[in-house]
DNA sequence: ATATACATACTTACTCATAAGTAAGTACTA
DNA sequence: TAGTACTTACTTATGAGTAAGTATGTATAT
């Protein structure tokens, strides 16, 4: 019984995260949810009081599962966990999604409060993973580079989510040659 | 009696320009436009039928601007032209406003077909000049960089389109320390 | 062992707000 | 008198959210 309850929620979540990230949060509503998954929309409300609540929690599952991802990584040489991260941005744009912050970041201003707070609060877990990494990394000497490990994380996390933007819109796996080219650069 | 007309026309542009650009095409609507400009909804449906329309007039012109700024540039120095070019950014993160590209490709799939095929238009516009741009800077010995132009040009393009959405989530200036970078890289 | 009570996971049937868009009329100008 | 630039007054659709009811399984009391 209990797991078929967290079955239905789990798909709720699924389903809206592939949404924000392939339409973003004004461009879905609880029948795209709904509708797909044969249920009504009192259904989603159940299980989600309002839709600032679903988001929330699809941002906080997503940012929950990328710590027990780098939590698992943690064993790994800085060159395999670098190599794992972009990984991460060549998978999302096999699916056609945008990362979080690409998808709700442009409208941050227009989000409920509680999921600008979740999202500022993944960022910084992904920049300060990505900035220890890149720290520890280069005074290992595993890596190269000249820009500070904070500003090299910017710069190679913004390359990243904007080459999935940019994919979108050209057609172009601009992510990919992305990815390649990052790779010589650390 | 022309003039006056083209006034209200562009200042519906104006605003609207502002409102996709901080808030994203499906956060705002026509009313976010009538009533700051003291007049009615229906008086900008008759400058702008649909939404969508309004929505394209926006980013050609967005374009249009684009294509007579660079022109003007052409005589400029590559240096100075790729300074410029960074400059558009930091200006946008100055008015707290992402480009195009970052505001409407995450939505893309979500857009009408005639924004799509102008938002489209615009990026190959920007990524084709930049491209020529650090393809003559190179042959000429001005620039500096091993990867592709056109592929040195996406990567720039996408750490300035992130720095700006970045610089909304976290708060802090992102797109500035990057675009520092970036001309240490050229 | 069986009736009763209770919680879970929904559905039905709404409300209320807002959004895009339109048709018909009006004021002003050339 | 004809066109431009609007306003008034709608329509229609859609979206988030809710209140009340229902089915089903689980736990408890007698």
């Amino acid at each position: 019984m209990y797991i078929w309850v967290m079955d239905t929620r789990d798909k709720i979540l699924d389903l809206g995260e592939e949404l924000i990230r392939t339409r973003g949060y004004h461009a879905f509503s609880f029948k795209d949810i709904s509708v797909p998954l044969g249920m009504k929309n009192a259904a989603v409300h159940y299980h989600f009081p309002s839709k600032s609540n679903l988001g929330l929690a699809i941002i906080d599952r997503t940012n929950d599962r990328f710590l027990s991802e780098i939590h698992q990584w943690s064993s790994l040489s800085k060159e395999k966990q670098l190599a794992n991260f972009l990984k991460i941005y060549s998978r999302s744009y096999r699916q056609n999604k945008v990362c979080f912050m690409g998808a709700l970041g442009p409208a941050y201003d227009t989000l409920p409060a509680n999921m600008q707070e979740g999202l500022q609060k993944a960022s910084h877990e992904i920049r300060s993973w990505l900035t220890g990494l890149l720290k520890d990394g280069l005074s290992e000497g595993v890596f190269e580079f000249t820009e500070k490990p904070g500003e090299k994380a910017d710069l190679i996390i913004s390359a990243l989510l904007a080459g999935l933007i940019m994919g979108r819109v050209t057609g172009e796996p601009v992510v990919l040659s992305i990815i390649k080219n990052l790779k010589k650069q650390v």
